[in-house]
DNA sequence: GCGTGGCACTCGTGACCAAAGACTGCTAAG
DNA sequence: CTTAGCAGTCTTTGGTCACGAGTGCCACGC
């Protein structure tokens, strides 16, 4: 403690210490055992002996990026150790050539339907990250309108259907009475994507509704209907997720204790709360890290997740993202996210794949 | 073994079994211990001594009821011992008044979407049975068909919606060159739907659609593309099934083996497998069971599953499920499945709730 | 001042063992 | 057919002990 600055022991780490954190990291991420100062020296050339070690990681611990479970144990990383490691000192780590060709192939035969699609890629990606991997689909509000159909059911209910370039955005039954006929529906339809067209859904939220219904002669209790349906299509309460890989928790040394796998899964299954563990990462750009307590979630608090952003050709934004413990394997998780987001934006930007 | 038949041990027990073996599968079911035959005559009132149970404990083993984890062990059921108890011994258990209402009230806001309509009743059933249940949708092949859209997205792709009265039930890009003006699938679309309307979905496969297209003298690239998009309807490649509870099973002493544990949530995320495992069902009639190896899979042999069939206005046949240990309580959750199956029933049929 | 060898100390882990407890099956008697 | 009693078996639990891993610190040497 002789440095001179108020939080000595957060400045730069001299080089000696950047490559003892960087290597308890990748130790730790391999064994899931604290590391100790001789496996430290013994399977890696550090050219100093344990003693030595031990010092830089006493001071390494006093800093705060390391932390030792109980005293005759070997350290493990803190959130902070994780942070510095990410942010500083971890290579990029690209995916191994079969691991690309997986990643690129995979869209060769998607569809093109959002709600497939998200599927698809997160399966592929649980598999390939041997963690929990989910989806969130681009936030509707901004997706180009394409379509409405007002659809007859019976005689007094019908089905909205509203489509974007991306594929069925929402449905809503709606039912009248007097009853209408098919042809006002159709008529009304057609006046609707007449003057709508191009337009993105939040647009429509704001659109004369009730004009529309007039001009098209149409029956004026299906004004409501319509908005209805247009409410329904941008409305983000139901977020469309698709997860996978959640069996993969269980191999986790950390998670064997049953009560905190339990809260883990109970968050995994609550697509609101993913939604809010991730959902300021729309705003980034490429991959992004959240450590541990970085997570505004006690219950995922042993955990991190890797989110990357993908882009559709309307310029929406949707969200890739990897769930694992905090001692997964950062940089090949942050290549993987990154290259699925890159595939699966031209898969979504070139309308001549199908 | 002084019985005259064949297989003395398979006829009908004696009343005294009979209360034994219900019993044990009471007790077990509620504290997850073996049974013995001093907790027997303690706590209920047998009128005869722990010696006499032991000697028909040892009956009902041999009989193939019973099984003993270990020698200095209580007794267990068998597969066997369920099923018996499940077929003949066991009481139906109405829900409780509360549970009931809960019931009855999750589908008065409900929407009539059948995809949102099964995810909400899946939520509902996973914490009403604390156990993982899940639903699966109608098989979509005789569903009415209500409408087919051909929208154009740009030049050369459009989108085909097929809808029926459940809602939408496929979408499928196509792509075709030379382009196809708008006026073309708008013309298309609606001479497809004067055709159609009230056919089943898988008799619109067997529909003459290169004729429909001459005849509404359209592209006859377009041909190809619809019909891709009934095969798509029709498809039961992607059965949808919605679970939920999953972190229930974590709470079960049975599968605090994480080997078990971990088969069982791949099952469950596999939705093929799901699928399987419960198929034949659809044909039922009630409720019915399936406990521990009259499970297909050797993943959820330690497992049972309840499943009732559940209906809409078509006539069309869905399926509720509710996966638990083999040690569940199988008349609550039966009564649980069924009571929600009428509401669904009901709320399914009936066109003027919404 | 920095690095190092050595050493005492702390803890968690796994092995081993003994005692306790839970049930059973069997036998002999009512 | 029922029952009390008993010997036998097997799991569970708790405790002790030795071991090993790893640390912190000190004194020494460059």
């Amino acid at each position: 403690m002789k440095s001179p600055g108020p939080r000595p022991e957060f400045e730069k780490l001299d080089k000696r210490k950047a490559f003892i954190l960087s290597t308890i990291v990748y130790e730790y991420v391999a064994t899931a055992e604290p590391v100790g100062s001789n496996t430290l020296t013994q399977k890696y050339n550090l050219g100093v002996s344990s003693a030595t070690i031990r010092n830089e990681m006493a001071e390494l611990e006093l800093g705060g990026y390391l932390v030792q479970p109980h005293a005759s144990a070997g350290r493990i990383p803190s959130d902070a150790g994780y942070r510095t490691y990410v942010d500083q000192l971890m290579r990029p780590e690209p995916l191994s050539a079969e691991d690309r060709r997986r990643v690129r192939d995979e869209f060769r035969e998607a569809s093109r339907e959002l709600g497939d699609l998200i599927e698809q890629t997160a399966r592929m990606l649980g598999q390939m990250s041997r963690s929990v991997a989910f989806m969130l689909a681009p936030q509707r509000d901004t997706q180009t309108f394409a379509h409405v159909q007002l659809i007859a059911l019976s005689e007094r209910t019908g089905l909205a259907v509203v489509v974007t370039s991306l594929g069925v955005a929402a449905q809503h039954f709606f039912e009248f009475s007097p009853a209408v006929s098919a042809d006002d529906l159709t008529r009304l339809s057609d006046l609707l994507n007449a003057r709508l067209r191009g337009k993105t859904l939040r647009e429509l939220l704001r659109a004369d509704l009730a004009g529309f219904v007039r001009e098209a002669d149409a029956a004026s209790e299906l004004t409501s209907a319509i908005e209805a349906a247009f409410r329904n299509a941008v409305s983000s309460d139901d977020i469309t997720i698709a997860s996978s890989g959640t069996q993969h928790l269980l191999d986790q040394p950390e998670f064997q204790d049953l009560r905190k796998l339990r809260s883990i899964l109970r968050i995994v299954e609550e697509q609101r709360s993913l939604y809010d563990l991730v959902a300021d990462s729309f705003a980034t750009d490429g991959p992004s890290v959240k450590i541990g307590h970085e997570l505004s979630l006690e219950e995922v608090a042993e955990c991190s997740v890797v989110t990357v952003p993908y882009r559709t050709a309307d310029g929406m934004v949707g969200l890739i993202a990897i769930l694992g413990p905090r001692r997964m394997p950062y940089a090949r998780l942050m290549s993987l996210a990154s290259d699925t987001a890159d595939s699966l934006n031209l898969h979504l930007s070139n309308p001549d794949t199908r």
